[in-house]
DNA sequence: ATAGGGTTAG
């Protein structure tokens, strides 16, 4: 039985019923709500319910240690992420020098990595940029009587592809099949994939028929991937094509392809087409999400370099992102980082400005007290660089490493006297990663890492 | 029950 849900909300419910109950649930139980919450993409959540489960006393196996690894992967923290991993598995080692590979070195009490686990690192060292160590885990894991199945190798195609290695992944898909190993629609998919993005169309359109051929399915992601190739060279017609051959081959275009076709035409400054779009997802297509909602936000403030219309602009920029704001979606860095160029490039209005930065503080302390990583931030020192305030936190967790954002920030900063403090947060690692914007309503004398420890700091700003 | 593919900012 799986477990499937609308929001977060009801799976938080759900948590706090099964640690309140007695006898406890089964690790089993925890791990199929886990994977139910990882597959809505809340990873920093599933994290933070591994640290509860933790403190319950929770036996870990290796279903639901692949997830946890698996969500610190996802949140960009492997250097971080890992770490916790054993300090939370109580391995009396030395935070910050404990990895995945204590998993893979067989550290971790007689848990034994599967497949699974190895494929995750390797996929950990690939999106991370160690090329080597991707490489050099795969040996190990040859070594240990684990040979690379089909998720290995879409990994190794993959890496091939974005290094622009197009003909070197064919190879790999080659020495797959030779190995026995039947490559399946994801493996295709990433090769018609690589191939849009090196403009070689005719031969994407060629490998989708010899899949055909072979009796595999083109999926939605197949069809996804002709049309943004199509999108990427402003041929809307032949994008609306096989947007259409998709539906009447009965796939059901999903939110990925809508998004890439809204941006398709916004890219063509064909936004009647893309309204068009906009409200046939309304109204009968999948849910609108923060991709289209980002999408909209940018195609109005593109509008502001031109040096028109920029006021009214920003304003229906301003009214999709409070639209967000009072949706159920979490925002992420992207939104912020448009709303902010946005603001950046049509002056100072004082207005906008506050509506962008109370709205950054909200959803950012909103998201820190759902996650309770109260404790992390009692963990990290403090310290000052240049003018600004930059508070080591664990708010790093909710957005990723963004050095564009935080130059944005400062520019406005220059631009505003009524902004009062700009704060940049950096995660443990060093890296530079979310943004708090104080306003001038909140004290500065309260911009100290109180502010970050709980509800009842938080009283005092609302 | 866990892992892999397609979208938005710079």
């Amino acid at each position: 039985m799986y477990y499937r849900f609308d929001n977060v909300d009801d799976a938080f419910n759900l948590f706090n019923k099964m640690i309140q109950s007695y006898p406890k649930p089964s690790i089993v139980e925890f791990t199929k709500l886990l994977a139910a919450i990882v597959r809505m993409k809340h990873y920093a959540i599933t994290v933070s319910m591994c640290s509860q489960m933790e403190l319950l006393g929770v036996y870990w196996d290796v279903y639901s240690l692949s997830i946890l690894v698996n969500c610190f992967c996802q949140l960009g923290q492997i250097d971080l992420g890992f770490p916790v991993l054993g300090n939370m598995l109580k391995l009396g080692v030395e935070p910050y020098v404990v990895t995945l590979s204590a998993l893979i070195n067989g550290w971790v009490k007689g848990i034994r990595p599967d497949i699974v686990s190895y494929n995750i690192l390797i996929d950990a060292h690939y999106k991370d940029g160690k090329i080597f160590e991707v490489i050099d885990t795969v040996d190990t894991m040859k070594k240990q009587g684990i040979e690379p199945d089909v998720v290995t190798y879409i990994i190794l195609v993959d890496v091939h592809c974005r290094e622009g290695m197009v003909s070197e992944a064919k190879d790999d898909v080659g020495t797959m099949i030779k190995q026995g190993i039947e490559p399946d629609v994801v493996t295709y998919n990433i090769l018609v994939d690589a191939h849009c993005r090196e403009g070689m169309v005719s031969e994407a359109e060629d490998i989708v028929d010899a899949i055909i051929k072979h009796n595999i399915e083109p999926n939605v992601v197949t069809y996804s991937a002709l049309i943004n190739c199509h999108c990427l060279q402003n041929k809307m017609y032949k994008a609306r094509k096989v947007f259409q051959l998709m539906i009447k081959k009965g796939c059901a275009p999903d939110i990925f392809s809508y998004n890439i076709m809204i941006n398709g035409y916004c890219e063509a400054k064909r936004i009647d087409e893309e309204m068009e779009l906009f409200h046939e997802i309304s109204q009968k297509g999948p849910i609108l999400d923060i991709v289209t909602h980002n999408t909209l936000m940018q195609v109005t403030c593109s509008f502001l370099s031109n040096g028109l219309c920029k006021c009214d602009k920003l304003e229906e920029a301003l009214e999709v992102f409070q639209a967000m704001r009072n949706s159920k979606l979490e925002l992420d860095i992207v939104c912020y980082n448009i709303l902010i160029d946005g603001l950046c490039k049509s002056g100072r209005d004082c207005q906008m400005k506050h509506t962008c930065c109370l709205g950054a503080w909200e959803k950012m302390i909103q998201g820190f007290l759902r996650n309770s990583y109260t404790s992390k931030a009692t963990l990290v020192p403090k310290e000052m660089i240049g003018t600004f305030t930059f508070t080591f936190s664990s708010l790093g967790w909710l957005f990723p490493a963004q050095s564009f954002t935080c130059q944005k920030l400062k520019q406005m900063a220059g631009l505003n006297q009524q902004l009062e403090q700009v704060v940049l947060y950096r995660s443990v690692n060093g890296m530079l990663c979310s943004i708090l914007l104080l306003w001038h309503s909140f004290k500065p004398s309260l911009v100290d890492d109180r502010v970050f420890l709980g509800v009842s700091t938080f009283d005092k700003f609302s």
